[in-house]
DNA sequence: CTGCCTGCAAATAATTTGCAAAGTA
DNA sequence: TACTTTGCAAATTATTTGCAGGCAG
């Protein structure tokens, strides 16, 4: 079911491309965080013509939307994950480091305390990783 | 009052070369975190010959020494900041969007939870961005 | 039709590596 | 002296940009 994520580009008035849905069940089909370039040589396959860089522009497009999420690791690169959040809450996600699956973690209690230290929080980023029930 | 920092240097029998020693100092001095690039910019003034590669290759080894602290941003370079933590605590890192100056932050509930939503959580990281007390 | 999307080629720019010379302990 | 550390030049490689043609709405 890419509905949900289709909408959410309806919503915000860009185009559905073939190629665009594509990009989004290749990440409902993998069930994991992935590189531009991971989607891009995965999908090469169905489209004779595809570029690089409108990979990049999309994923980067579909982030904005909420659809995609940034993944942050520690080779600072790109990578992205399906964001399976509804609504706009606020939330992090946890990557499993065996199979790359992604999760949510809503009950971030940073969000209550105000200033740290005598600094006045004005955001935060979280990045957990684990091991999901299926590599256990 | 670098003393504490070249400490951990011979602690892991690194050598406490001039550059080194000034690269610790400029940390001191800027009390903000950095980008090689401006820490090279910085020290160039004081050596004749200074590599731009050594400040990475420093830096990084400093990170290892506990010295530095990797500081996350949005756009993926490097940033690095003085660690002011003594002892190897579990802590993570505020900054101030102002002026750079960077925090720590120990009360971290994290390490409290083991698991979730069916992760095991493995470790984690967590990147604070606010305005510090002068910048207020 | 109109403006957004895309491919291709090329640019950008941060970071890394190899190696010989210099410096520390 | 022996082993690190460093500078320089060059490589690497991810990511971005410009532009002409293609396609969705």
């Amino acid at each position: 079911m890419n509905e949900l994520y289709l909408n959410k580009l309806r919503e915000n008035n860009f185009k559905l491309t073939p190629k665009r849905k594509a990009i989004i069940d290749f990440f409902l089909k993998k069930d994991r965080y992935l590189t531009p370039e991971t989607v891009w040589r995965g999908l090469k396959k169905k489209f004779i013509q595809l570029g690089l860089p409108s990979i990049y522009r999309n994923l980067e497009l579909f982030s904005k939307c909420g659809i995609l999420a940034k993944i942050q690791r520690p080779d600072r690169k790109l990578y992205y994950g399906l964001c399976h959040s509804k609504k706009n809450n606020h939330h992090h996600h946890i990557i499993c480091i065996k199979c790359g699956k992604v999760g949510e973690f809503s009950d971030c209690d940073l969000l209550k305390k105000k200033t740290i230290n005598g600094f006045k929080i004005t955001n935060h980023s979280l990045q957990i990783e684990g091991i999901c029930l299926k590599c256990r």
